[in-house]
DNA sequence: CCTACCGATCGGTAGG
DNA sequence: CCTACCGATCGGTAGG
């Protein structure tokens, strides 16, 4: 497949964006330091003075990836537990919609993993504030289901809220490398068929949402009222 | 041996362990490709070149760290679930056994996860063996608990060993990044009491890795026989 | 969007 | 363990 081909089925116009899609696959897999503007450039059939008629250094595309992957993931949980009327009903959503939305975000979720302490101390400042609200979002969540009755309550909220969390993020990065475990990818018996190329997820999402959100359930100890 | 040479061999010996531990926790906070060997050299004040009387390059530091972590890993993992009567406790002692390790190598942990694939060939599939031998003994665990009637049958085992192996890595490298969530160290209720400097872990390791365990537990859904 | 090029820094070596 | 230094590569700029 030539490069001259891909890049004609893209939009043009969409330099930028594509500029910033290429960076994302190759900090991935190489982190962003170990990766230069001439590996971006090449990429996308540019010499590497050329990007900076798009981006005005390395350090904005990655501010960019960083900032816009966790604005989505606070609107996505936001949405989420709206109009929900049980704790467990708003953790199934939010735990559903999250683990969707990081399968389909990889590499964005990869990178702010790694990377976001290189960060400007503006944009690192805005960045705790929208992980910050959604931790504690989620954690009042837990508290609300535990008054309620509806989760153990000898379980450590903020434990507890952390594992939710993390656990997501490790699930949906792991499938950027499927070298770790190799029978990952492999059409699974519970039905957690999922498939990778190039960042993408191209089957049965639905099913390892699900899967996640029950194993979210039950480390809470959700017993329905 | 003289005395004198015996000396000589333990400042050496020391040194090589003295720029390990200083270039695990720079590559830890700023990865391994944002850390020079002019930074490890000012952290145990010496010049860039004297590292290489102790370090034939970079790369053989990195190696040696992530080596070290997947073999110690392994063992802990085989020495927690020998002689355990059920699954059960099996996972239990697992669970508990590897938060514990994780927490006191918080940094190699970190490591590991980011910049393995950087590793040349060699050292890479000895990491991988390692890992999947970990992995599928884990798994192995999680289906004799099934069969046995002590696990929830329907939980997929794939799935629910990533999940395990995950949460337990992501908690604790968590540890390292306080500012995430800032009241991340603080006094919890159910004695998650954990106070980082440095990378250390100083107190009430105990707990976090029984709360861990628990959680474990609960997600394959565990109800003892 | 290109050619040409900059100063800074990189990992690593020579020699004592 | 140091001084002195290497070629390669880095992010970024000037000018057209």
């Amino acid at each position: 497949m030539s490069t001259a081909k891909v890049t004609a089925q893209r939009k043009i116009g969409s330099r930028r964006a594509e500029i910033q899609d290429a960076a994302a696959t190759l900090f991935a897999r190489q982190g962003y330091s170990g990766t230069g503007m001439e590996q971006i450039a090449a990429a996308v059939g540019l010499v590497p003075a050329s990007l900076y008629n798009h981006w005005p250094s390395k350090q904005a595309i990655l501010a960019e990836i960083i900032v816009t992957y966790e604005v989505e993931t606070l609107e996505a949980f936001n949405r989420a537990i709206r109009d929900k009327l049980t704790a467990g009903d708003a953790l199934y959503a939010a735990a559903t919609t999250r683990l969707s939305y990081l399968l389909r975000h990889g590499r964005q979720a990869a990178i702010t993993d790694r990377e976001k302490l290189l960060l400007d101390a503006e944009s690192l400042t805005r960045v705790h504030g929208l992980q910050n609200a959604h931790f504690t979002g989620l954690r009042a969540l837990v508290e609300q289901g535990q008054r309620q009755g509806e989760f153990d309550q000898d379980t450590d909220s903020l434990f507890a809220t952390v594992a939710l969390l993390e656990m997501g993020t490790r699930l949906a990065t792991s499938f950027l490398h499927q070298a770790e475990y190799p029978s990952w990818g492999e059409v699974s018996g519970a039905g957690t068929v999922l498939q990778m190329s190039d960042g993408e997820v191209l089957a049965n999402m639905d099913e390892a949402s699900a899967q996640y959100a029950t194993m979210a359930l039950r480390m809470v100890s959700h017993h329905p009222a």
